[in-house]
DNA sequence: GTCTATAGTTGGATAGAC
DNA sequence: GTCTATCCAACTATAGAC
């Protein structure tokens, strides 16, 4: 007969608790799509790291495809959502610094990704997984998952610039984002040898410097056509 | 020394000069690698694209695997063979700055990149493919095609920051790096709806300017101890 | 050097029992 | 819901003709 499980709680791998097939199948599958890539995990690889058979999975999920998707959506919609809440908290507090909503942004993907069990591994590389999936099947996800953090996270930025040009700045928060998952992807020291591993509150401050002061830049002064009520910069 | 030299003409398929099949299979390969990564080519796919049958491939390069190695090796090196002279240039001139070497560095990735053809879309993503590439196989590649150009460049950044710690320029370097891959791979319009593709001289102007930024941010002045011979580094 | 043909493996997906 | 067993397609790699 069929055993009564516990309560579908949120998907935790590493306590004692047993998650469901569908859970189960969704960490493994975020693990080996992290270490691996999309065409590199097989199906039957997920189902074997996760106990359950090759027809679960499509029982689950219908496909490999939504199998991936479903992932996706799971382990990186929580970290949006706290981008989206710290973000609106600095808000309610008065009119957040570049700094602090850069800081707004990182923060969650550093957090989530710092340490080095499993999922946090998992963490650091899921965005990179994701960012450079060769895939179009993936495409619509990218609206479904990030367009209104970068909406909310653009119009702060607007808001923290005043007086300066926002042409460049989706571009510019586009190259903060690659530096993120570029770094946090863990192939900074593949290329450089850096044997540090860089911790987390660094690594958020190294980051947070870079990409706040790389925005800046990329926002030049509009220059104020005679108006005696405002600040000048040398260009 | 390094002299500037012209890049060693690349295999160029379309023109009507007859490439051997070794190097169409090269060029097939980089193409399709570029667009669908590495565990999604086939070598059917590239043999097929390239007008050569499976054996062909392997007779020139013995495997898959040794296939690839040898495409990202074509492709990269010129483009770090380039580097090093456009450095070695300003070098010989002079006492060159931080904007001054970080264009060094990103411009040959954009040149080559530029342009709507097949060949500026390979260059394009291929660095991508190559740094998100789920591989151990591909591992010592990077230390052979970007350790001297790493080593150079982070000298050159060095002399170019007196007065400032150096501690955090790697992580920095690597950063910037980030920013270029993922600008040039293509997904910068996936998330936020960029609808220009933001051309070649444009984009340079604003990544130098972002990278060049965040690498001083990251490399904060030292404190003097009173001394008056020289700067000091901290322990 | 390049081909055709094929061996041997692994993949995604499905059928049907329980 | 989950399993075992199976189908069929695609893959890497090799053998052997030319």
């Amino acid at each position: 007969m069929t055993v009564p499980r516990p309560l579908p709680a949120a998907p935790v791998e590493g306590t004692g608790s047993p998650a469901s097939t569908k859970d189960r199948l969704l960490t493994a599958a975020a693990n080996l799509l992290a270490e691996h890539g999309y065409e590199a995990v097989s199906i039957r690889a997920v189902t074997q790291a996760a106990g359950a058979s090759v027809s679960a999975a499509h029982y689950h999920f219908g496909s490999k495809e939504a199998l991936v998707r479903e992932t996706l959506r799971s382990r990186i919609q929580p970290m949006n959502t706290r981008r989206l809440a710290l973000l609106g908290a600095l808000e309610a507090e008065g009119e957040p610094s570049v700094r602090e909503i850069v800081e707004a942004f990182l923060r969650p993907a550093l957090e989530l990704s710092a340490g080095s069990d499993e999922a946090a591994l998992t963490y650091r590389r899921l965005p990179a997984s994701l960012h450079f999936m060769p895939l179009e099947r993936v495409r619509g996800l990218y609206q479904e998952i990030f367009g209104e953090v970068a909406k909310r996270f653009l119009a702060a930025l607007e808001r923290a610039l005043p007086g300066r040009s926002h042409a460049s700045l989706p571009l510019a928060f586009q190259l903060g984002i690659g530096a993120m998952v570029h770094a946090t992807g863990g192939h900074a020291e593949s290329i450089l040898g850096i044997e540090d591993p860089i911790e987390g509150d660094e690594m958020l401050a190294a980051l947070a410097r870079f990409v706040s002061q790389g925005i800046l830049a990329s926002c030049p002064l509009l220059e104020l056509e005679g108006g005696a009520d405002g600040p000048r910069r040398r260009p």
